[in-house]
DNA sequence: CCACTAAATGAATGCCGTTCATTTAGTAGA
DNA sequence: TCTACTAAATGAACGGCATTCATTTAGTGG
């Protein structure tokens, strides 16, 4: 019956962003000698990169291409960012604030757990290239990450969750999480064994089995499937 | 109670590998006209692959740097493999074979799942750069990947998973396996808030206290909640 | 010995991120 | 108003990358 309790959450899975790209948080220091009118910074940075990701997919993110977005030359963009890594921490800070958190302090520690994740699966799944920047990018310079771990681990220690369990609890869903939004760009007949059918029964039954019962993607069984598993299995270790 | 049965499996977990690189599987059809000895073919090229990733990572992996341990000219490699996409789709479908499959058909379902899924992280987890070529790649192009689940689907379907289950029940594993297996290169101090420590008390809080308490690497403990959470709910999917 | 062919060659191409000496243009203080 | 200072933008260059292609090399069946 996992399933029945572990319906994709009716509320908009992506919904406005609460985190704006607005200014870079006041960081910059207006000194003695600095011209006004600064053609860059990072906040319009990052939303150039976002627009370019959005149109033409992360093979066109370039410095190249994001420099003529912002109509300047490419190296211009190195007074601003270090590198193009840089840009892609940027970028991915940015999305972290798109993560819908607002279940937490509302409703249920399993529905709240459940909106979040189906959230943060559904904004990785379009900018999977950014799953490997995050596994390397401390906290410290992730604001936007940072309140998201901030509200999570809130929403975790008032449900009952022994402290020292929070942060691995967090870590078996996110990992979860990422894994899944790659699951989310296969090509629907990854599973087709083609010519070795002959050689593989079982999975081939399998294959075709699950391929006919589906509602909606492939994609969305299994993630629903396996976050019901783990909120039940990780629900079990809150001790009120 | 979880972590007492999700203990890491004592087996070795990358064991001697099973399919060894020898030939390219008799594909390879000896017509008139064709010289006897050539240098180059797919499994010489997995091979050093490997070796070169092994010794330089994955950044040194360039179709240069193959060719010099080959001693060849890059250009002669595009006789055998087409890019350098099918070079990482060769070596991603090696590593397949190192994945520990033994334990279904010998003990129970959960302590197979349990060796595999530690023995698949393992092996990906030394190798992260391949996952996002997992999620592209046609299992038809990858006989061992398909010997691997071909295995996996016998054992689920054994236990008495309902066959419809299995895939999307094996989906959600690897999707929590690739995703674990960054986790492992994520390095030590990645939770650290440094100077914003005072406006997330909550996750500080639970950062210090899982930091404390911790029985070898951080990885290891989350992965080991997740997949216990995993394998009793996707257990529980079973009909006898 | 010839005709054929798989395979290796090496030069060239185009794109990439990044560096750096130089120029531009605004501002604060005299 | 002039001068000194500085952040920011410039454009040419660099080295590395995957990939292409016309050409050469060297075995083999007829």
């Amino acid at each position: 019956m996992l399933e029945t309790i572990n319906e994709r959450p009716a509320m908009p899975a992506v919904p406005a962003a609460t985190g704006s790209i607005t200014s870079n948080g006041g960081a910059q220091k207006r000194r003695a000698g600095r011209p006004s009118a600064a053609v860059l910074d990072k906040s319009g940075i990052t939303a150039a990169a976002l627009e370019l990701v959005s149109r033409k997919g992360y093979e066109g993110l370039t410095m190249a291409a994001l420099a003529r977005v912002l109509d300047v030359a490419p190296s211009a963009l190195y007074n601003h960012v270090a590198s193009k890594q840089d840009v892609l921490l940027l970028v991915e800070d940015h999305l972290m604030s798109l993560v819908d958190v607002s279940g937490f302090g509302a409703g249920s520690w399993e529905d709240a757990v459940r909106t979040w994740a189906w959230s943060y699966r559904d904004v990785f799944a379009e900018h999977t290239p950014l799953i490997p920047v995050i596994a390397v990018l401390p906290v410290t310079d992730a604001p936007q990450t940072l309140a998201m771990y901030e509200t999570v681990s809130k929403g975790f220690s008032d449900a009952g969750f022994p402290r020292e369990r929070i942060v691995p609890a967090i870590v078996a869903l996110e990992s979860f999480i990422f894994g899944s939004a790659y699951d989310v760009t296969a090509p629907e007949d990854i599973f087709e064994s083609g010519s070795m059918a002959d050689s593989t029964p079982h999975f081939t039954a399998a294959v075709r089995s699950s391929a006919g019962q589906e509602r909606g993607r492939p994609a969305d069984t299994a993630f629903s499937l396996g976050l019901g598993a783990l909120v039940s299995g990780l629900g079990a270790l809150r001790t009120t």
